[in-house]
DNA sequence: ATAGATGCAAACCCTTTGCACATTA
DNA sequence: TAATGTGCAAAGGGTTTGCATCTAT
């Protein structure tokens, strides 16, 4: 955290007055890392002045929550726990008794299934929290954890570009076998337009993937921070493995658009997440491309229909191989 | 909640001395439904007995969650609750800021999710907490929820029920449809004799939950407490999609062997969870069929598969249709 | 001058604990 | 009698609040 100034400035209220006191409790709470009590706080901040007040760490804190720069988390402990949300999605955790060492991490499949419920129960949701209790791996070994703390952010681009990277392989994967299977002339192309577009993607994140592991030379151990089974084994691998059991080019169509779908959500969902960061670019860039990839599918796949209008019928007449 | 004396006895701790004060409060706790704060339950107990210090009890809860009777419950008030686990399960909660409901739900997907992000970290997992805070659909619109505390135990078994139901529909189908589509003939032979006794266990089912909803007028209109893809959406019905883009026997086999494993995985998962009741009773027995129809299929699948051994080559020979 | 921020100490709330007394095996 | 449970009151911890004071506009 480099500067706290600015995202300050605009998350000041209208009515409020400048303060010294406040801008400093904010300020050293922004430079922050980790999950703070509001003793840790005052610690702290006494560091750097003498006279504060506890009260004033606490009502400042209310403040930020209130500003949503800050969140206030329970983990049982008896108190709260502060965490900044600069730069910080929300996230889940997991929390190692025996060290207490905290574990974020994000999984859009748990999310995804969290919206399910609460929609089964037309419940408005707010706030989710999800929080596993347990023994870390360190603790349970005696090994070492990797040392060091490093921003989530970077974790972050990292775990983004791995996930781009799975998708665009899986798509390359998809999209090549579809050319090769699909005996419609248009569809062919199509697809192996696609998969030209894929393989290209493919190079740039591969590039972009040694930019960023470069930033930390221990990025590529650390433990994963977003979770999403779409990306290797789910859509395009499911898509890919659906394709072997030999369909037309335009049931090709609509895998590819479901899976295109599917990616194109996840990428805006997280890259929407975030706040201006490498991850968020990578993510909105890459939902850019997916949807441009499912709006051609989408045509196509209707410029298809009419040529042949009866799917099913023509389905059933010339189901395909890959060496039909 | 009858009888809670038997229950009691027998997690009574052996160097315990008996004393009265707690059983009251043993007692009375298990009498209660839903998530109690320590005052909730000193004010319960009053009722009965004047004479009775709020140490005791807060002494007790622990013996209680100790004892693992109760369970201590944080809903980020400040304070702790707590609810029993005779007959009730763990499960996550959803919590309404504006009336202070809670509705609970058991949700496996979340929960395979929950253990492959763990798996992942490599952390051992004793307890997830899932808290979705937000409002209800009664405070939202202003109608009145459906009244009345019913056991989780009846909603429990009538969400068995309607899973085992939808489970035994969709493989009934894909048996069926298995069996019309296979070409060798013991396969048609297996695949008509798992549809047959899917009928016979379908009507044996939805015998039960007509005598299950029997029970309470409401039952059926209850929110779900228990989340299963599986069932109804998943597996058998992603099976029979399968089925119908042309396979032959062995890959039905297959895609039967991957579903049975499924629903039996679901069934004793959840039919092991819960204290003796008819939901359990349920999934047990379930998990019991699906668990033979898997030893069968898999039987029948390596028999096939030694009566023509190249599988790749014969799927791609001879690839079936409904019609062909 | 006035609204808002701050410091201090007290109050609050939930929970735990020390200790004398009561109860049970 | 020895071990354990109970009541009371006090202490503990985290957090909030009332009020006088201070500080920016």
């Amino acid at each position: 955290m480099e500067q706290t100034g600015p995202y300050l400035e605009c998350h000041r209220p209208v009515g409020g007055n400048r303060s010294t006191k406040r801008d400093l409790v904010v300020d050293v709470f922004l430079r922050q890392e980790g999950h703070l009590s509001a003793d840790d706080l005052v610690e702290l901040i006494k560091k750097e002045d003498q006279r504060i007040s506890r009260a004033t760490v606490y009502r400042t804190l209310q403040w930020m929550v209130d500003a949503e720069i800050a969140r206030k988390v329970d983990f049982g402990e008896g108190r709260f726990r502060f965490e900044h949300s600069y730069r910080h999605p929300r996230h889940f955790h997991l929390i190692c008794k025996s060290c207490n060492q905290l574990f974020e991490f994000l999984s859009s499949d748990i999310e995804v299934l969290i919206e399910e419920v609460t929609a089964a129960q037309r419940f408005a949701t707010s706030q989710s929290v999800l929080q596993i209790y347990g023994t870390c791996e360190a603790c349970r070994t005696g090994c070492q954890p990797i040392a060091g703390t490093v921003t989530t952010e970077l974790v972050f681009a990292r775990d983004a570009l791995r996930i781009a990277i799975a998708t665009e392989r899986s798509g390359l994967a998809f999209y090549s076998r579809a050319a090769s299977i699909t005996r419609d002339k248009r569809g062919r192309q199509v697809f192996r337009r696609l998969a030209d577009e894929e393989r290209e993607h493919l190079s740039r994140l591969e590039k972009r993937y040694k930019e960023v592991l470069a930033q930390d030379p221990q990025l590529e151990d650390r433990p994963p921070f977003l979770f999403f089974k779409g990306a290797a084994d789910g859509l395009f691998a499911v898509g890919a493995e659906e394709l072997s059991q030999g369909v037309d080019a335009k049931q090709a169509f609509m895998i590819g658009i479901k899976c295109e779908r599917g990616s194109h959500r996840f990428f805006k969902r997280y890259g929407e997440r975030f706040e201006d960061s490498e991850g968020k670019q990578i993510f909105l860039e890459f939902a850019e491309d997916e949807r441009e990839h499912l709006e051609l599918l989408i045509r196509e796949y209707r410029a298809l229909t009419r040529r042949s209008p009866s799917k099913r019928a023509s389905a059933r007449r010339s189901p395909r191989r890959a060496n039909a």
